[in-house]
DNA sequence: ATCAAGTCTGTAACTTGTTCTAGATTAGCG
DNA sequence: CGCTAATCTAGAACAAGTTACAGACTTGAT
């Protein structure tokens, strides 16, 4: 759609030429390619620099660390997988439903290339202070990712607080997985778990606390 | 105390002389002043084997790598806090505020040392494979100081997924904290929207198959 | 086309985690 | 005490992230 989507990105920096985001493109390709190979140790910054044809110095330029270059490519990874879930937007009656499943076909595509999705969420987790503004794109990504599956448009204060601890039970159920903690249904159960928090701070009408509200006919369904 | 607290944390570890107790000591309170200081990047292999008089593969030959070193020191700290809540338990009327007073008390405790906290949860979310076992003790111990908060001494497998749901919540937000991306009131919000399944997992009261044994996460307490 | 400023390349150096080795020390045992 | 195996020390060596720098190449404006 959008031919420059990198502007909300980075709002400030400046454009690029053609040369240069070919440089980009090249460089978190080699990224992506070696992680899918070797994890997050594989991610070597001399062998991307070369893997890209460019010199360690420019690698450097265009990205300042090791963890800027891994998130950066998750970025990337999310904003494909944002576009493929918008294609089929999640099929489930409730709110609840459809975030549970959004996000397991998400973990079931990281299954695909549990290598590449190791060195990206280990990036994650281990970018400090400098790395903030890049970390805080890849959760806005997330988020929209899961309120496009909610079919909320105008979240209250307490989605926005439920949507935020689902991000946390992802990305930490994510990481018990991958480093071999939990297994795959379990993390199926903590992520139906989590979104049961969706269905709590619905905003209903008229909240009855009592045992089963039922698959009401949700206001908030898009 | 308490002579030998270590059995419970590797039972398979052979016994140490004093000395070697002693070392083991020096090493993981050197390990926590230098992370106090200055965090994860403070704690360096050759300062920690200095400090603690020890020699570099000395040092090794007690944790295999940085990241060991690091959950160790973090086993270490969680034990003393979970002696410390145990001395003083929380004081909330239902299991979830119990717990969101509890995790919020030891969130205040991390708030103290802010480096120590970052290098601590840094290493713990970077750990792999290799590290698992230790990774896990500190695991269950993080959950065995919720469930005591929780007052539940037979928990259902429900109880015990709101439980990972909680630690998962629990970690992510510290380190969204920690890289200066949520603000303390977020994370004391996120920490109780996650409380409330607590609640929405209780042990239904209906099917009680048998009576209550002792002081049950029944309605009975205060 | 030409010049200045910025970018890219190739390479070496530096930092810190980790491994290795040879010799000194210690622990347990007869 | 004297022996043997394990442990500890000091220091070098290696690996990968990061920085520095001199010279070649692009780019954009005149």
């Amino acid at each position: 759609m959008t031919a420059d989507n990198r502007a909300d990105l980075s709002p400030s920096a400046p454009p690029l030429t053609e040369r240069q985001e070919a440089r980009r493109r090249r460089i978190l390709d080699a990224s992506a390619q070696l992680a899918a190979r070797g994890g997050f140790d594989a991610v070597q910054m001399r062998e991307v620099a070369e893997a890209a044809g460019v010199a360690l110095g420019t690698l450097y330029r265009y990205f300042p660390s090791k963890i800027h270059l891994l998130v950066a490519t998750m970025q990337d990874q999310l904003q494909h997988m944002h576009t493929t879930l918008r294609k089929r937007p999640p099929a489930g009656a409730d709110p609840a439903e459809r975030v549970a499943e959004t996000l397991m076909r998400a973990f079931r595509a990281l299954q695909r290339e549990p290598q590449l999705a190791d060195a990206m969420v280990r990036a994650l987790t281990f970018a400090d202070r400098g790395v903030s503004p890049e970390v805080d794109t890849v959760s806005r990504l997330t988020t929209a990712i899961i309120l496009d599956a909610m079919g909320a448009e105008r979240p209250s204060p307490e989605q926005l607080s439920a949507v935020r601890v689902i991000e946390h039970t992802w990305h930490s159920a994510l990481i018990t997985w991958l480093s071999g903690r939990a297994s795959i249904a379990q993390v199926k159960i903590d992520i139906e778990t989590v979104c049961r928090l969706i269905d709590l701070t619905a905003p209903t009408p008229a909240p009855a606390p009592g045992p089963g509200p039922g698959p009401g006919p949700g206001p908030g369904k898009r």
